[in-house]
DNA sequence: GTGAAAGCGCTAACAC
DNA sequence: GTGTTAGCGCTTTCAC
C-alpha cells in the first residue's frame, strides 16, 4: 500500500514532508467536484466563468499545482526530452568542455521555449545506447544525444528501433538516425585555406577522425590541402582526443616531436589551448611560428592570449534545430540530416594578413 | 478518451509512434499475469525463481522498461530532482559561466550515483521562487538552486514553504533555507593576503556586492587589508556583474579611469580574462604591472596566458554536498547550511614570487 | 507461488 | 453547468 494520506501536519517520520495539495483538496474547498476543478484548471469553457475564477484563485493562493505525473499518465502524454552527455568511462573524465554545455544550454532554452522540460543525464560514451532506456521507460518523449562519439552503428540501431532520436553531429553515410550539425566539412576547409592563405605550407591536423565530425573536418582539410597543391602529411595529423586530461600529454609529445609545422587546425578550442601552451614550453610562438585554428568559437575564445582564430558553430541556433527535429519526428515527419553552416572568426592566433 | 491503443503497426497518423510495451504485453507472452510480472521484475522472493527468470529475460530481449509515471503514481515517489540556474532577464544573457555548467555536472553526477533523475532548468533571477513549481507540480521532489543571486528573501520564503531546497551559495546572516558553497570569506582573505605577501598594495576588488558570495568575498578582502594595514579604497571596487556581455564594457571603463592599482581579486575567473584583457588594452601588463587573481579554478583556468592563479572551489565536491543536503531534508534531518573549504591554486597571473 | 482487485491523481466521456 | 464513473500502467494487499 502507499503510504496513508498523512493528515497535514502530522508527523510521519519526516518533518518536511508537507503532504502535496490535490485536485480533491481544491474541490472540497470550493464546494465542488473534481472534475469542475479538473475543467477549471485547464479553462474550460464548459465551466461557469464565476467558478472557473473562484477554482483558479483558490488553487493559486494555495499554491497548488497539478500534478503531472497522475495527469501525463491518464492523457498519455509526457513533455519531458532527454538530453544525454556521452562521458568517456575509460579515462573517467567527464564532458565538460565549454562546447557541450554551450549546446546543453541552448537546448535547454528551446525546450523550455516550446514548454518541455528537460532531462539531463550522461552516457558510457562506448554504449550510446543506453540512452534509449528515457523513452522505453516512458521518463522522456525522445532522446538528444551530443556527439556520435565512435558509435554510429548503435545509433543506427536505435533509430531501426524506431526510437525518437536525435543526435548533434555529423552526416554520415549510410546513417538511419537524423543528426543535426555544423557543416563540419567546409569548416575544416575554411580552417586549412585560411592557413594556406596566409602563406602557411606545412599544417597540422589535432584531432581524434575516428569520430565523424573529425572524420569530417579531416575530409575539409585534406581538400583544402590539395586545392593549393600541398600535400596530404600523414606525420602532421595527430589523433588527440577531446578530453584534456588525456590530450594534454599527446599534445606536448607530438609538438616536441614535430618541430616541421607553421599551422594547426585543431578540432576544438579547448585543444587550440593546449596546442598554443605546448608550442610555448619548446619555445615557438604563436602565431609568429605557429598559426593555430581552433573549432567552435566557445564563448572564452575571444579571450584567450592571443584571442582565438576558430570555426564558429551555430550554438545559439542548434538548441532549436534539434528540439525541432525531434517534435517533428514526433509529429511523423520524415526528416533528414541537417547540416548547418559555420564561418571562420578571425582572431589573433591565426591572423589576416600573411605572416 | 485517451487515444486508443494501437495495435502495433498501425498508422495512427505518426509513423515512428510505436506503441510502447507495457507489463500486459509481457504478462501476455509469459503466460503469467500482470502481479507475476511486476513482482518478477521487482525481484521479489514471493516468485518462483524459474519464472522469474523467465520473464526477465522475456522484458530484456524486448526492450520492455517499465513505466515509471505509473510507477511512481502508485508508489508515491519519484525519483528526480531539479537542478535550477539562474538568469539574467535584463541582459537576457545565458548563464554561461563555465562554472555553473561545472557544478551542474558535478550535481549530475551525484544524482546519478544514488539513483536519481535530473531536471533541468533556467528561472528568472529576479524570480527564484518560480522554482518551487518542479516540487509543487509533482514533478521533483526538491530543488537545487545554482546561486543566490539578488533574493535571499524569496529562498527565505520557499524555505518557510518546506519547500525541499538545497542552495548553491554562501552561508548569509537570518537564512532560513540551506546553503552548499566555498567558504568565500577566505576565498577572498586568501587571495588579496597572497598579494599583499608578494608586494602589492593598491589592491582593486571585482564583483557585484549586492550578490551574498561576492559580499562575503568582499569581507575577506577587506578583512586582510586591515590584517595589513592597508585602507580600504572604495574607490578600487567595482560592482561588475557575472555576465561577460555586461561586463567587458564596466570593466574596460574601469581600467581606463583607475591606473593606481598594482592587484585585483575578481570573483570569477570570467572576470579575471576580461579584467586582464582592459588592463592590456591600456598598456599594462600582468602581472608585472597588476597581478590579477580570479575565483573558481575553472578547467580552462590552467591554459589562459597567462595561467590563472585563482582560488579553487571544490567544485567536484560540491555535487554530493548539495544532493546529500537534500536528501537529508526529505529524510526530515535538519541540516544547517555547510561551507566548504577553498584553496588558493598559483599560476603566473599572480605568481608566488613578489615582482 | 500466483491471480484478482483496488487505487495512486488525474481527465473525459456520459449522465443529469 | 456539474457530478459520476471509468481507466491511464503500475504495485500490493488479499484470496486461493
Amino acid at each position: 500500500m502507499p503510504k496513508s494520506k498523512a493528515s497535514p501536519g502530522s508527523a510521519d517520520g519526516s518533518a518536511s514532508e508537507q503532504r502535496r495539495l490535490q485536485m480533491v483538496d481544491i474541490a472540497r474547498l470550493a464546494g465542488v467536484s473534481v472534475s469542475t476543478v479538473s475543467r477549471a484548471l485547464n479553462g474550460s469553457e464548459l465551466v461557469n466563468a464565476e467558478t472557473r475564477q473562484r477554482v483558479a484563485e483558490l488553487a493559486r493562493s494555495l499554491n497548488y499545482s497539478i500534478n503531472f505525473g497522475a495527469r501525463n499518465l491518464r492523457l498519455q502524454e509526457n513533455k519531458t526530452v532527454a538530453v544525454v552527455v556521452p562521458f568517456d568511462a575509460k579515462s573517467r573524465q567527464h564532458i565538460s568542455d565549454p562546447f557541450f554545455l554551450s549546446i546543453v544550454g541552448s537546448i535547454a532554452d528551446a525546450l523550455t521555449d516550446r514548454g518541455y522540460d528537460m532531462l539531463l543525464s550522461r552516457v558510457d560514451a562506448e554504449h550510446l545506447d543506453l540512452a534509449s532506456h528515457w523513452f522505453d521507460s516512458g521518463k522522456a518523449i525522445g532522446v538528444v544525444l551530443i556527439g556520435q562519439w565512435r558509435h554510429h552503428d548503435q545509433l543506427n540501431e536505435m533509430a531501426a528501433r524506431k526510437l525518437p532520436l536525435v543526435v548533434w553531429g555529423g552526416e554520415m553515410p549510410q546513417q538511419l538516425y537524423c543528426s543535426v550539425g555544423g557543416d563540419n566539412v567546409l569548416g575544416g576547409t575554411l580552417a586549412t585555406r585560411h592557413l594556406l592563405q596566409t602563406g602557411r605550407r606545412r599544417i597540422a591536423f589535432v584531432g581524434d577522425a575516428h569520430l565523424p565530425e573529425v572524420w569530417l573536418r579531416r575530409q575539409g582539410y585534406a581538400q583544402a590541402l590539395r586545392e593549393a597543391g600541398v600535400p596530404v602529411d600523414p606525420a602532421l595529423e595527430l589523433a588527440a582526443p577531446f578530453e584534456p586530461g588525456v590530450a594534454t600529454g599527446v599534445v606536448r609529445e607530438f609538438c616536441a616531436a614535430q618541430q616541421g609545422f607553421d599551422g594547426v587546425v585543431c578540432c576544438s578550442d579547448v585543444l587550440a589551448l593546449l596546442t598554443i601552451q605546448a608550442l610555448r614550453g619548446v619555445g615557438r610562438s604563436v602565431p609568429g611560428d605557429v598559426a593555430v585554428i581552433g573549432y567552435d568559437d566557445m564563448p572564452l575564445a575571444a579571450y584567450c592570449e592571443p584571442p582565438l582564430t576558430t570555426v564558429h558553430q551555430p550554438v545559439a541556433e542548434a538548441g532549436a534545430e534539434l528540439v525541432e527535429a525531434l517534435l517533428g519526428q514526433l509529429r511523423g515527419e520524415r526528416a533528414g540530416p541537417r547540416t548547418m553552416p559555420v564561418h571562420l572568426t578571425l582572431r589573433d592566433s591565426a591572423p589576416a594578413t600573411a605572416s
